[in-house]
DNA sequence: GATGAATGAGTTTTCATTCAT
DNA sequence: AATGAATGAAAACTCATTCAT
């Protein structure tokens, strides 16, 4: 497997720095194989072009936080329990990294639309965890039985990336995964009061 | 002479339909002038320079859309209703044109950090609208009293660009207006069912 | 006869301005036609193209100054006086007009060498001025029976030229006229002590 | 490989021959590239941009003038012979490179401003030697005391510049160094006889 | 005579990728 | 495996000139 060659890792973790630094239209090839510290040439042996670097950061990272997911998601046993911590894992894994943030939610968006389109289907994996969670909500009664998994799919994931999004571009200054809570509230209760009989 | 607008309008009405269907990256000042029916220095003669194009499109057709939201609006008299005319609208705006849909929801994503950072201050004042919104539902009592206005306002917004998103990214195939009324009860009451007190 | 329509020499003299202050090549055809009063099409009324105002421009400032000269030498009757005329003279009108200082000794320099040519032609007839001196102050005995025309014109032409063209990158800063006597020594007697047996 | 020479003098060549044989507005990148056997990217390996491929010609060329020049002038021990040395050999060196000659005398001078700033204080140092030879020949008391340095060093430069430029522009069809000794007499003694009396 | 909106040709530079060593 | 010098395709923008009014 070629992840377990060290210059594998060091040249994903080199494109990283290079482009939360540089933004992705200044992230030469040059310039990573440098911070890599390897010849420009010797990219070329590890992936097969420049597109091949992002889709693999991408593959990689999304990876590692899958599996991160997956691992605590164990611990919980309620669909409630399993989207907050969703919601806050997510938040605490790209707060954990600046680097990182800046590349998910700034600059690899402005690749090319194919390169987006390859960053969706790896993106699907993760989306599956959301989909497992509403599902089981929905079977154990813990949300309504009329609850369309693919909106509350959507709405779910687009209300956690906008926030990471607008954090990102506030400069990361305030603390993330503080908001999780009051991001889950909502979600499960919306933005009424509790008595649905007022409507 | 063929056309009676103005050669500005004429313009960034080309550069849409051109982004649309070439891709941003593919989307040439040759290609646009073309589409335009117009030379190529004439582009340069009512726009700074490209990006001036892109910044103007956007500015130009986010005006008309806040000016067709906030028309509709007065119509409105309940936070409530506001909200899901917000969301129906802009569905329907967004769906209304197909060309302009893919070039919002994908291809001006691909542009630089810098025209990307343009671009959100001119969002600012869409975003003025839904934060109007919010806080009327807050005081009028509609919504919760410890709704964060900032967190409200970046799950309707984080929601319906990204129901809008999908929506493009499956080639439009299906109804966007139609699920507006979902999304909108999805907002208000949340997943849950309607008793809080089952938490 | 042209020259008597007023624009034409408005443009000419708003072209030594322009290029004076702008530069060779940040003197378009616009910014004359502004400094001018005109609008740009105009200019094409009284000039073939481009190159013909600075053609024109050159042929206008050389015959005032061919005129100017000849009226003065007439009242001198040795080569000797009528040469520090002509270096008195060709520092005073030059150092007169700081604008066509600069636009002879640098801007027009920048010029095209198919424009550089026909300049040159031009110029022919300022120093026919100089070939006059010069031959008759050998007939007269002044000047020494061996001189050739040809290099003696050369000489006389580049030292003035140089000096002026020094004198414009020192932005003009020192007194160019009195300069003219300790030159006009050196033409003559050269930079030897007077006994020429030294040698 | 066809070429041991560094490609750095092998692109200044080829700059000089294509932009004495196509003007200096008409030596594209492209044309210097393909006439040093290199691709366009190339240039760019050894030269910042256009306008440094230039200013290193000057100065390389300079260089050896200059180092040519010094080298030879050891030999002489007077003033009066170092100029003598001085204009020949700047006639030798010029009239030996006839695309030299051209790019110095007649391209070179339609740069931009800017670009022609840097070439002159490139030539000041050459300019330096004409200034020790004029100020040693002083205080040996071949010069006369009363010499202007710099008028002296402007009536050198500028008569056996405008030579050269002369020379040039009548396609270089005559022997430029025979013309150096006569320079020389008229640069030393003046035009006139030699008794100053006449005076 | 006067206008000025419209035209469209033309060139430097970057950077992903290759391949001889 | 590793290197890094060399490659060459591709696009925004300016401005002299025209011509319908």
């Amino acid at each position: 497997m070629k992840q377990k060659r060290p210059k594998y890792m060091q040249i994903i973790d080199a494109a990283v720095i290079v482009i939360a630094e540089n933004g992705y239209h200044q992230a030469q090839v040059s310039k990573i194989a440098k911070q890599a510290g390897v010849a420009d040439g010797t990219i070329y042996l590890y992936f097969k072009n420049k597109e091949d670097i992002l889709i693999s950061l991408f593959k990689v990272k999304m990876g590692q936080f899958i599996e991160q997911m997956n691992e605590e998601m164990k611990t919980k046993h309620s669909a409630t329990e399993k989207l907050a911590l969703f919601i806050r894992k997510h938040f605490e894994l790209l707060s954990g990294d600046r680097h990182l943030a800046i590349v998910t939610q700034l600059e690899l968006r402005q690749s090319h639309r194919e390169l987006r389109l390859k960053i969706n289907e790896i993106l699907k994996g993760y989306l599956t965890i959301l989909e497992d969670i509403i599902t089981e909500g929905i079977e154990a009664g813990e949300f309504k039985s009329t609850l369309d998994v693919r909106l509350a799919k959507q709405m779910i994931f687009g209300t956690v990336d906008e926030t990471v999004t607008t954090w990102v571009m506030n400069d990361q200054k305030y603390d993330l995964p503080q908001l999780a809570d009051s991001i889950h509230e909502l979600l499960i209760h919306g933005f009424s009061h509790g008595n649905k009989e007022e409507k």
